[in-house]
This record gives structure tokens, C-alpha cells and sequence, in this order.
DNA sequence: ACGCTCGCATCAGGTGGGAAACGG
DNA sequence: CCGTTTCCCACCTGATGCGAGCGT
């Protein structure tokens, strides 16, 4: 199907429960690198779509209902020309993507800008084609939706939901290593397409507080489930999907108000497109669930050999160092970027390589690595631009489980600079006690009661703080777009790495002593802790020791600055 | 005494793998 | 027969509750 059946019905008249464990400290306020870490789609500035994005590589709406047609819709649009990761040209459903990602000229409507919080891990899949289970029970996103919005009427009510829509008119099948077509899709499927975030519908302030996650959302191919329903969209295995955010005005009860022309607007994140499976196809895809999804650690059983051997070692491994080895490392598939290297392995123990993204799949039938990296880059640059122009890039911290991780990811793609800012989140989880964010992984609230103290940053102030004007604070963004130059980069990276190594020293000590572990002994565990250590390490410059003495006040004090005080 | 933090144990639920079942 | 789906398994994370220890 190409519309989401009853979308404005359906969410309009639906009001739930706040979900409290899926909000969230929010400590989003000072970290400059949000907008870096996604993609932020500014209705409002059509203009710098034109002039930084490539609109031809835009992405169809995917058939976006017509009873939809009023609205306003977003389609993300990236330097990677046709679907990247998909071999044949995107369906491009009722009307083009550049019509309709035609932006209000500055109208009454609220101009949010959305950023996909964890658009790195996104497009790693992406360049695979992901792939997502789908069961009875349901299965829930990996990656999941993560968005973060800014733009919004503070007083204003929204709902937030997110629509599963049919991303091309084809059945596919994976043949050979790649998915090709195979008929024509089903598209009479059935079953609701919705999921309404469960803090729907709140405030502007709120949905700009915070990370709006949407882990919870699952995915089943049961058409005749009854429960969960809310929880559950109902997909087809083998068919691509695209999801699509919706972000609707309505009133304080939770109604859609249609006295007002531009209530509605949608967003679509190319990155986000999947194929509905019941189970995994694609080994690439397979492993990079296992490698990034904690709930899936159990099948790293080949941690060890894979990541504490020497680099070449890891990265061509015998076919027989693990039972699962052929699949667990896809040894050709997998390489090194020098510049990742120096900075993130060879500084980290070898043991405790693993967390701190040792290696960027390159290729793949789908797309080929060289266009990722442009299309990395770009989204950056893009970020960074929008930020630029006073929307906030900065103070939307994006404690994507993965970020820091993620971040990381980007470095091979030239992107150094990244990679420490959005370390907060070296947690897989939002809220591990690592980061007070939780958005949607639920709470941890003691923890975050606990450790939140200790953490040198704090919870964003106000709502209203979340985006400030302050374009001092994207300056380095912006030079970086506008020099790309990795000295320029790479400078800031180090002062951004020894600012944070402080709080990341406060935090893994913290967490050590919660999870009861060594801060000086070496660990096997791959936990958030590890993470922390391994980000720490990677942090502090070729320090073998995490103690916090071996991170100076300097180092706050340079945090702070580069925060509060650019 | 009271409240808070921390350590620990337990349980619920999320993972992918693999074998069996199903269906065209 | 072959591709797809379902089910069960072991492993893992996160949430929660309880008691001990500590400070006020």
C-alpha cells in the first residue's frame, strides 16, 4: 500500500498514555554536534535546499495518501544520487519528490526541522539495504527512528508519529548477494501503518526537549493482531518500506485542528528505507545488527579473536577462527581508513577495541563506498549549514545510543571531528548511566539519578534553550563546511577530545563503580562501561590509563569552554 | 530514626541462529 | 523441491526490588 490508511484519522483520535520511561533527562542542551549527526530538513528555507542538497537525489514520497495532499511533506535529500540502496530507480508513487518537497514560504505553519538522530548508523545499513525482522509478536526496529526536532511552537500541541509506507511498487527477493525485483508488491496489504509516539500529543517544548525515539515501535506481519495494535505496524515480508515522520498540530486534547492550512507536515529520511524480512537475508546486514544491537551481543562469540588481534589479523580473518566466521566477519568486505586507525585503534587497548567501530563495511552490491563517503560528508556539511543559519544545530544533543559509536563510524569518511562531540552517548542506550537520555529505550531513573550529578553536562535548561540562536556556537561547523579542511577538523577534534575527557572520565569512573568494575584492570566485558573506556582512551591521547587524574582540569575547563563560552 | 545510595539478585523481554514446518 | 515462515534456544540488557551501609 502506498498510504498510510488513516493516518489523520487514526492519530487524531488517539491519545495515550505519556510513556515516562521515554522521557528523558535531556542533556541535550550543550553539545554542539546534534545537527552533525543528522540530517535536518528545514521547511521553512527551501532556499538552501536548492543551494547545499542535491533535490535530484531526492527520494520519492513513497505515496504519500492524497488525503495527505494538504500537507506539507520533507524528503530528505543527500549526495547519493538514486536510492543508494537500491539497484533499481526509486518508485516514485503519485508526483515527483521535488514537487512535493516544495517548503512553505514562511507562512503562518510551524517550521520544524527535523534531524535523524542517528542517521550515521542509518546509512550504515543503508549501504547494505537494511533489512528488518518482522514476526508475529512483533520486532522492534534496529535502527530504530530517532529524530530530533527543533521549530516547533513551544505552546503548541503535536502529535509525532511515524508512518511505515511502501517504498517501491516491487516484491524482492535476494538473489545471488543482491535483492533484486521479483513482481509486482502486494499492495493490498492490510493492517495499520501508524505508531504514534506515546508521548503524543504534547507540546512543542516537549517534542524539542528531548530525543524523540521510537525504539518501542515494532514490526510484525500478523494482519489479525489485535493487541499492541498501537505498538505494531503491520508489514509485508520482502517488500521495501519507507518510514515517514508526521508531526500534526492539533489541540490540547490531542485532536487535529483543521481550521489551519499547515498542520501537518511529513519527513522522509531516504536512509531509513528497509525490506521487511522474516529473517535476515544478507549477511552484511546480519552482522551489523549483531555488531551495533546490545540485545544481540550473545552472537559476538567470536569477540575475541576478531578484536583483539592485531588490525590486519581482524580485519582478514581465517575462516576458522569462529564457527560463524564466515558470516561474523565478511573479511573482504570490511577495511580500515587510516586516519580511523591512528586515532581510535591503535590508542585503544586491543581487547577493548570493539565498541569504538573498528571497521566500515566498503562495499557492497548496493552502493558503492566511494559515494558514501561523499554522501557522509555532505549530510555533514548540510547539518552544519543548517545550524549555521541560527537553527540550532547545536544545542540538540544527540544521544543516539549509538552516536558516539556512530560518530565514530564517520571518521573514515572525513568527518574527524565528530566522533568525540557526540561521544556522550557512548551507551548503546539513552539511558545508560552513561548519558541521561533515555528516549525511548525506557528510564533507568536511579541511575540517572545517580550518575546525572556527576556529569559535566547538564540537562538542556529549558525547552526554549534547546535551539538558541547562538550561531557562535556552530562557528566551528561552519568553517568546517566552509574550509573542509581536515587540518581545520582535525584541531578541533583534539580540543573536543581532551574537553571531553573529563566528563567522560567522571562518567566511566561512575560506571565502573556501578558495574563493579576496575578502572584500572583491563575488562572482557563489552558493556556501556567498556564503551566509555574505549571512547575514554580514544579520548585522552594515547593515555593507557582511564583515571581521572590523568585527565586534567584543563580539560573541563576547555569544555566548558568550547560549550558554554565558544 | 529516617532517607539516600549502592550492591546484588531476579525477572522480563529483546537478539539472531538454526531446525522444523509450511506452502506454492 | 525450494523458498519462506515459525518456533525454540541460549545469551544478553534493562528494570525492579530488597537489604546493607552511610550520612543527617
Amino acid at each position: 500500500m502506498l498510504g498510510g490508511e488513516g493516518e489523520s484519522s487514526t492519530f487524531s483520535s488517539t491519545k495515550e498514555v505519556v510513556d515516562e520511561r521515554c522521557k528523558s533527562p535531556a542533556v541535550d542542551g550543550e553539545d554542539p554536534t546534534a545537527g552533525s549527526s543528522g540530517t535536518v530538513y528545514t521547511p521553512s528555507s527551501a532556499g538552501r535546499y536548492s543551494a547545499s542538497l542535491h533535490l535530484g537525489s531526492v527520494l520519492p514520497p513513497a505515496g504519500f495518501p492524497p488525503s495527505t495532499a494538504g500537507r506539507t511533506h520533507f524528503s530528505s535529500a543527500y549526495q547519493l544520487g538514486q536510492s543508494p540502496g537500491c539497484i533499481y530507480p526509486p518508485y516514485t508513487g503519485s508526483g515527483s519528490a521535488l514537487s512535493n518537497i516544495t517548503l512553505p514560504g514562511g507562512g503562518p505553519g510551524m517550521r520544524a526541522q527535523v534531524y535523524l538522530c542517528n542517521r550515521p548508523l542509518w546509512l550504515k545499513f543503508h549501504r547494505h539495504q537494511t533489512e528488518m525482522i518482522i514476526t508475529k509478536q512483533g520486532r522492534r526496529m534496529f535502527p530504530f527512528l530517532s529524530f530530533n526536532i527543533a521549530g516547533l511552537n513551544l505552546t503548541a500541541h503535536y502529535n509525532v508519529f511515524v508512518e511505515v509506507v511502501l517504498a517501491d511498487p516491487n516484491h524482492w527477493r535476494f538473489q545471488g548477494g543482491k535483492w533484486v525485483t521479483c513482481g509486482k508488491a502486494d499492495n493490498s496489504s492490510q493492517g495499520n501503518k501508524v505508531y504514534i509516539h506515546p508521548e503524543s500529543p504534547n507540546t512543542g517544548a516537549h517534542w524539542m526537549r528531548q530525543e524523540i525515539s521510537f525504539s518501542k515501535l515494532k514490526l510484525t506481519n500478523n494482519k489479525g493482531t489485535s493487541h499492541n495494535t498501537s505498538q505494531m505496524i503491520v508489514l509485508q515480508s520482502l517488500h521495501k518500506y519507507q518510514p515517514r515522520l508526521h508531526i500534526v498540530e492539533v489541540t490540547e486534547d490531542g485532536v487535529e485542528d483543521i481550521g489551519s492550512d499547515v498542520k501537518t507536515q511529513s519527513y522522509t529520511f531516504p536512509e531509513t528505507q528497509f525490506i521487511a524480512v522474516t529473517a535476515y537475508q544478507n549477511t552484511d546486514i546480519t552482522q551489523l545488527k549483531i555488531d551495533h544491537n546490545p540485545f544481540a551481543k550473545g552472537f559476538r562469540d567470536n569477540y575475541d579473536s576478531m578484536y583483539t588481534a592485531p588490525e590486519h589479523d581482524r580485519l582478514t580473518p581465517s575462516p576458522t577462527d569462529s564457527p560463524r566466521a564466515h558470516q561474523i566477519v565478511p573479511s573482504a568486505r570490511y577495511t580500515m581508513q587510516p586516519l580511523f586507525q591512528d586515532q581510535f585503534v591503535n590508542n585503544l587497548p586491543q581487547s577493548r577495541f570493539y565498541n569504538s567501530e573498528r571497521a566500515v563495511p566498503q562495499t557492497n552490491s548496493l552502493l558503492s563506498h566511494q559515494t558514501e563517503d561523499g554522501a557522509s560528508q555532505r549530510w555533514f556539511v548540510t547539518s552544519m549549514q543548517q545550524g549555521g543559519n541560527g537553527t540550532n544545530t547545536n544545542n540538540k544533543l544527540d544521544l543516539t545510543p549509538y552516536e558516539g559509536e556512530y560518530s565514530s563510524s564517520l571518521l573514515p569518511y572525513g568527518i574527524k571531528s565528530l566522533s568525540m562531540q557526540t561521544s556522550h552517548a557512548l551507551s548503546y542506550y539513552p539511558d545508560s548511566p552513561f548519558t541521561t537520555m533515555s528516549a525511548g529505550w525506557g528510564s533507568r531513573a536511579a541511575y540517572q539519578r545517580k550518575v546525572t550529578p556527576s556529569l559535566p553536562w547538564s540537562p538542556r535548561p529549558s525547552p526554549t534553550a534547546g535551539f538558541p540562536e547562538d550561531s557562535n556556537k556552530v562557528k566551528p561547523q561552519i568553517e568546517e563546511e566552509v574550509n573542509g579542511s581536515a587540518g581545520l577538523i582535525s584541531s578541533w577534534t583534539e580540543t573536543q577530545s581532551s574537553a571531553l575527557s573529563l566528563d567522560k572520565a567522571e562518567s566511566y569512573s561512575t560506571a565502573c563503580k556501578r558495574r563493579r568494575l576496575s578502572l584500572n584492570g583491563p575488562s572482557t566485558e563489552d558493556s556501556p562501561a567498556d564503551i566509555k573506556c574505549e571512547d575514554l582512551a580514544s579520548a585522552a591521547t594515547n593515555s593507557s590509563s582511564y583515571s581521572k587524574e590523568a585527565l586534567s582540569s584543563k580539560g573541563m575547563a576547555a569544555y566548558y569552554s568550547f560549550y558554554t563560552n565558544p
